[in-house]
DNA sequence: CTTGGCACTCGGTTTCCCGGAGTGCCAGAG
DNA sequence: CTCTGGCACTCCGGGAAACCGAGTGCCAAG
């Protein structure tokens, strides 16, 4: 069942057909690939292969394609990920250098993805819930008016205005500034509700009653509003492979402009230390069941500030888009880091 | 060349073919729309149509189409924007009021779009160039590192970090922001230079230096860097429309992601007070010459904030478009006016 | 100017046929 | 037991031929 020379031609079969996006035969196989043994001996195996279930026929009389399974298995244990040639690199970290603010990066990342891989990208900006705050800017715009800005370590830039019954001197503006300020300063953005708790007992009676309200605004906006936003890009690559897509990309299109989708999809897996594959079927998203999802988590482990990646037919090279996932997911968390 | 009948005929023909996408014959022609003639005087009227360029033959034996001439004379005098029902209105209205801020009124307009017209939907962020300064704020976040915040009377937000040679003092900050602030407070973008033009004078020298490389930031950030952003979506809508694109739609999404065209697209024609609709060959971009586009600019008379519209084959509903699009530019240019 | 009639064109669909690629299986060789 | 060559069989894809029908252009008559 997992004879060398088994898994030898299935690697070649994949190659193959990701390849030429034929159907791969017996002969053509044997030529193409030294494997030393006679196109009967490959059929053999490709009968053997075919009733574990990694590869199929799509006709009687036509050569064999892989299924989801044989991908798996061609990405867990026949193919590593590719390395990218160091003038990529140098192209990647260049370009991504070049960025002015979050939102630049955010949308060079996607287009450097989406023309290294020549796929579909979407990169996920980064996570609120897990960013901290670098800087809460209270803004007395009118005596009942303030503007709450908030910056996070990522870059990151959140506004919100909010209207108050009562009226603000300039002297309870700073009080409120420097109340919050003080707490929240390089808190994470979760801790914040347990950062404050303390603020209203703390507080001057005179602003109280104005301090809860804001205080209920900046918990919004910190927290209760996980409002995660993706770019996406390159989405005219899909036509390259009409081919691959048997009922139109209709559906294809329309899950990708699902924010929540895309959500999903990066958020199911987002860890920084390795890139992740879902192939085929294995997406629990509807619509997305005849396409191959490579991610991976940027930032630091364990507390990744998003993830990113590419989205394409499952006949794609494997290999190569995970190597240019992982390079982009890496130099990106290392820019956010450093920034 | 204009009498009556035939333009009867040409507008006949425009609408059985836009709702039928198929070639549409003399004697469907003459059952369908009670014109009162024989199929025999509405060919008689078609050659002359088509002699005049206004619609054309797929081949011998198969009805008539528009060209992008007779496009452009149906929407010219053929017909005209279409009011929403009341019901229609109200949704718009209640959807985009729930917005909380720039972005999400800029892609809840986008999703409105899109849905409403069945078609690609695309909007233009509120020119930064064209709005005023609500705020400037000027934050310590280090000894020698200042983050600019500069917010617009459209709610839109950008920011800058700047690293300074010598280090501040929460005084000298003060000082800045008490300087920019007066300056700049309510003033137009465009005319920040000037209004900025004799601050190195007034300033303290003490504070003179960094004040001129602030300024610069804050000019550069004001003025220089016009970038516009684009919001799009409803691209699968265009799956539906295969048939009209006869080179696949490859080119149409590889236009619709240059924002450099897109922005060429609303620049063209947004002032607010019509519509405007570019049909097929009139539009400069390769790529959308098989597409017809509906755009309108939104904000006040004279100096809008930006543009929004659809893209579309040219075998569009125009009517239906045009009051679409009509009317969610004006309920966003109130909407932000009011903001 | 309009109308009915009529011959003609031509694309789309269906049917049929054939070649070729590829398989599965078997029997023999190593 | 494994590999190999041979061979019959399947079936897709493409091309040719035939047919159908929608639609036109034109003409002669009302």
């Amino acid at each position: 069942m997992l004879e060398p020379r088994k898994l030898e031609v299935l690697r070649a079969i994949v190659e193959d057909f990701v390849s030429t996006t034929e159907p791969v035969g017996s002969r053509a196989l044997a030529e193409r690939h030294s494997l030393g043994v006679s196109p009967a001996t490959v059929r053999n195996d490709m009968a053997a292969l075919e009733d574990e279930g990694y590869i199929t026929h799509p006709h009687t009389s036509a050569g064999r394609i892989p299924t989801d399974k044989g991908y798996r298995l061609f990405v867990d244990r026949l193919s590593s990920v590719k390395p990218l040639s160091s003038a990529e690199k140098r192209a990647i970290q260049s370009f991504l250098e070049g960025a002015v603010d979050l939102d630049d990066v955010v949308r060079r990342s996607v287009r450097l993805l989406s023309q290294l891989t020549r796929q579909v990208a979407v990169v996920q900006y980064p996570s609120l819930s897990r960013s901290s705050v670098r800087h809460l800017e209270i803004v007395h715009l009118a005596p009942s008016r303030l503007l709450l800005v908030l910056i996070t370590d990522t870059g990151r830039v959140e506004q919100r205005v909010l209207e108050l019954s009562a009226t603000l001197s300039e002297d309870d503006v700073a009080a409120l500034r420097q109340a919050f300020g003080s707490r929240l300063h390089g808190a994470r953005l979760v801790d914040a509700p347990a950062a404050l708790a303390d603020l209203p007992d703390a507080a001057p009676t005179a602003i109280r009653p104005v301090l809860t309200s804001v205080m209920s605004v900046v918990l919004e906006t910190l927290v209760d509003r996980p409002e995660e936003r993706i770019a996406l890009g390159g989405t005219s690559h899909l036509t390259r492979h009409v081919l691959d897509f048997p009922q139109t990309l209709r559906p294809v299109l329309e899950a990708l402009e699902e924010q929540v989708v895309l959500l999903k999809l990066l958020g199911e897996v987002n860890d920084p230390s390795t890139v992740h594959v879902k192939i085929g079927e294995e997406n629990n998203v509807e619509g997305l069941r005849s396409t191959s999802v490579v991610t991976m988590g940027y930032g630091p482990e364990g507390s990744p500030y998003g993830g990113l990646g590419v989205v394409g037919p499952t006949r794609m090279d494997y290999a190569g888009n995970m190597g240019s996932v992982r390079a982009v997911a890496r130099y990106v968390g290392e820019l956010l880091a450093g920034a």
